[in-house]
DNA sequence: CATGCTTCTGTGAGCGTTCACAGTAGAGAA
DNA sequence: TTCTCTACTGTGAACGCTCACAGAAGCATG
């Protein structure tokens, strides 16, 4: 990248340009700029003036250089790249965080890390502190991405709850065992008994919170707990489809499967069609997340929401305490049972 | 934001240290950090190694201060986000585009301008010099915050033909009307004669030339075009289903359909699903893009793949060079048809 | 009148780079 | 020798901002 432009840009106005046009020192305009404290009106008032005037906009990189924070923070993405193709969630979740950043007028990068060499890049860059804080979305076990992150002292919030239960880990996470809870008693209330469920990857919270809240409800009900009735999926599609087969297989008399993501519960609608179950007359089934995928799919998905807006509200919140010297926190959001046509 | 954080991140080593370290001045670490020219062996092998032992990271904002660039790009979608939380080929441009700006160690702001005023803030933020150019998604017809950046003279590439045709415009496109060509071309190799077309929206230069492809074949072939068979959409999968719906209504003989988009062919299965009409035995239906609702679909589409990967590629290269001082220009690339069973 | 306090303002220094320039050393040509 | 040319290196200035500090002005208190 070498300089010059062909369409020519003139150089923008500086806060001298400011200070000159509003009668006052660089030292006064830039307090405007910064909340404006021990600023008399008249002052306030002529460099807001000159600022409209001039079309100023502060120097970021003038600024970073000096207060030593970059203004600006990561979007970290540590899965494969596939799940975010995939995954409808990942698309609100960005675009929440990158909305709620824009509030702040923090600009959002968004940091791909598939493979190793990449990893090991935008490690580099974000403890260089080219980012003052990093979002991570990652549902990996023990992720050394994050680990590092945190050994360096960067500013971090994870999407989920991670595996590793240090009290030093910001997070923030819906309330996925309340929210299996919710599910699995609806599906009772409907008269079913035999309830399968494909879970998440149970090296995840997620993914086990899930499954105790099945298991919980199943257990107050008397209902008794089938081994039979439960296998697990890694949340792809494809992996739901495949673990409805097995289930079909190993209890052909189920009546009802709950599963742990929408995006599996596509995959699980395809084999129970296959299969010639109705849904959901034969089976009832109900998914997880409320994604894009549980509108689309035939029939529509009764599932459990997660509240994305608030989730991805609440990491940049998080984040940005934590910028500030805050301690590291958690919040657990409460979900939404969803009813549609698959029960 | 204010500054200081519980981490406690050490400051960095600065440009100094490495000169330091290695024995040689400021000025020729610079050198060897941008290109090494005009620098011997030795001393690019000291500073190399000075560089490793202090694990030295080239302060970016003291670098974009003096040098006047940001060596960082933004990636706009100024359409409303729903399209963008719907559309999977988003994704695919945004994580190639993301991974092909890493490559050259520039990172990606996402910008999102659905609203007025984000539009505002965004265009200021641009036009301040904040990033060295835009990639921008748009199917917008007269894109106005396109104008704005092309006037301030920011370098932009666009994603997708524009409308107004100034040839100013740097842009890159999957030929539309030849891959519309090739799908109706299969669609008559079956035998089909009454071959419908749900369009995309006719305002922008991408669905008036897939339109074309189709007139322009069926022509060649001496079928006859027929109005009833023609009903155009807005890329939605919603637009899908109700253009299908009044495409039997007009023409219950239809023995194929053509559909713009792969997530509106979804549309059209489900609403030729409720028609009791069997897909491909009494309708084949061809797609396009390609996107991952090809696959997911029910029975796969038959569609018209979209090198998304080249284009965020070409849409890169474009803009760097245009940064660097070339001209704009345009990259029409090639489609291919990919036979699934929907045909 | 001096002193202190509060509110406000201007000034110089410096953040970590790059860039232009000056300068050195060595090789080759006149 | 002396000059020129090339290859390389060091140095000061500047980029635009914030921060610490010094100082001024106004007002109350001793």
């Amino acid at each position: 990248m070498t300089m010059s432009n062909t369409g020519g840009r003139r150089k923008p106005p500086t806060i001298h340009d400011v200070a000159r046009e509003a009668g006052v020192s660089r030292g006064t305009v830039s307090r405007v700029l910064n909340g404006g404290h021990y600023v008399s009106p008249t002052a306030q008032e002529a460099v807001n003036a000159a600022i409209r005037k001039t079309g100023y906009v502060v120097n970021r990189h003038a600024r970073s250089l000096i207060t030593g924070r970059s203004d600006s923070i990561g979007f970290l993405l540590t899965e494969p790249q596939e799940r975010f193709f995939e995954d409808p969630n990942f698309n609100v979740l960005l675009s929440g965080c990158t909305k709620a950043l824009a509030a702040h007028d923090i600009p959002l990068l968004l940091m791909l890390a598939g493979t190793r060499d990449e990893r090991r890049r935008i490690t580099r860059y974000i403890t260089a502190g080219h980012v003052d804080g990093v979002l991570l979305v990652s549902s990996h076990s023990g992720d050394p991405v994050a680990d590092e992150l945190r050994e360096a002292g960067v500013p971090l919030v994870q999407c989920g709850k991670p595996m590793g239960l240090g009290s030093k880990v910001s997070y923030v996470a819906a309330d996925d065992r309340d929210g299996a809870r919710d599910m699995v008693r609806h599906l009772l209330s409907l008269g079913r008994r035999r309830i399968g469920v494909v879970s998440g990857p149970l090296d995840t919270p997620g993914g086990v919170d899930r499954l105790a809240g099945y298991k919980e409800v199943l257990t107050e009900a008397g209902v008794e707990i089938d081994e039979r009735l439960i296998v697990s999926g890694d949340y792809s599609r494809a992996s739901g489809e495949a673990g409805t087969e097995r289930l079909l297989a190993q209890a052909p008399d189920m009546d009802a499967l709950f599963v742990a993501s929408d995006l599996m519960a596509q995959g699980a609608l395809t084999a129970l069609h296959r299969a010639g179950r109705r849904v959901p007359e034969d089976v009832s089934v109900g998914g997880f997340d409320d994604s894009s995928a549980a509108t689309e799919a035939t029939p529509a998905l009764t599932t459990v929401r997660q509240p994305y807006d608030r989730i991805s509200a609440e990491m940049v919140r998080l984040l940005l305490a934590q910028i500030g010297g805050e301690d590291p926190a958690a919040v657990i959001l409460p979900t939404e049972l969803v009813k549609r046509e698959s029960t």
